[in-house]
DNA sequence: TTCCATGTTCCGCA
DNA sequence: TTGCGGAACATGGA
């Protein structure tokens, strides 16, 4: 599940259950999780830190973690980044309550409450960096669609460098970070466009259209929590599963593999460009 | 038992 | 250099 809006939920989550809290102790149960991402000294260097702010950008999430009271200030702050790979979340957990099932990293807190990065697929990633810029720069990730920074010609800029498949350059984290397979396919069908259209064959008002595409349903899929069956119904994802019928025309959807990815699209809709195959 | 899956990354080929 | 297909990673669920 974890794209974009699925991991501004877990952000807001965060805020909600950790944020402004003291940490006693923190416990990795799986190594595999820990440290690819920078260092693995979580229980080291987070107890008796307080998480002070959060930041997210793209599937990333940050969590500062300072150093409370005015007598340590010197000490510099370090940022625990988040990666929620493909079955990553949170749950929180109160005082005396067991951890749940593929429980990767706890965070205790001096109420003896509890936030747990759960991962039942262990693609998430949890570790220490000095500031997020230094991850987003490692890992050479593009632009924020959704940060304040993005213009109305963001989408554009980010892509253009681009020549192949449409959704192929929505799904490079490089090029633009956050939009995973299903909004992508969203975005596309909200547009009109044909997964497999070149990229550099796009025209102006399909730029634009793409653009306002891909923000309404990034900020529609938060606004409405990401719950499948609280999506409108005249989306396209509420019907991926079940290759039903275009929510819009009824016509079969059509399934195929852009960017090696499961996609689906109206092969009415979205018209069939001619440059490719 | 086999196939598929929202994630990233790496390899080889054109 | 760029793009892309395919495989790998780890695991559960249909």
């Amino acid at each position: 599940m974890p794209e974009l809006p699925d991991v501004e939920l877990f952000r807001r989550f965060f805020i909600r259950h950790a944020l402004g809290r003291r940490i006693s102790a923190v416990a990795c149960p799986d190594s595999l999780v820990v440290g690819t991402l920078g260092r693995s000294s979580l229980d080291r260097e987070l107890p008796r830190r307080v998480f002070g702010a959060t930041r997210r950008h793209g599937k990333y999430l940050f969590a500062r973690a300072d150093w409370p009271g005015g007598r340590k200030k010197q000490k510099k702050p370090v940022w625990v980044v988040l990666h929620f790979g493909m079955t990553g979340s949170f749950v929180s957990i109160e005082a005396g309550q067991a951890a749940p099932p593929y429980s990767r990293v706890i965070f205790r807190f001096d109420d003896r409450s509890a936030l747990v990065f759960v991962c039942p697929r262990r693609f998430g990633r949890v570790a220490l960096v000095d500031c997020p810029e230094d991850l987003i720069a490692s890992k050479r990730l593009g632009p924020d669609p959704l940060a304040a920074d993005f213009g109305i010609q963001g989408l554009r800029r980010a892509l253009s460098s681009r020549r192949g498949a449409v959704k192929a350059a929505l799904l490079d984290q490089k090029a633009l970070a956050g939009v995973g397979n299903l909004y992508a396919d969203e975005a596309l069908f909200q547009a009109g466009i044909h997964p497999r259209a070149r990229v550099d064959a796009l025209k102006p008002e399909q730029w634009s259209k793409l653009q306002r595409a891909l923000l309404r349903v990034l900020r529609t899929a938060i606004e409405r929590d990401v719950g499948w069956d609280r999506l409108p119904r005249g989306w396209l994802l509420t019907r991926r599963r079940e290759r039903q019928s275009c929510p819009r025309c009824g016509a079969p959807l059509a399934q195929t593999v852009v960017g090696g990815r499961t996609t689906y699209f109206c092969p009415r809709h979205q018209r069939r460009p001619d440059v490719t195959r």
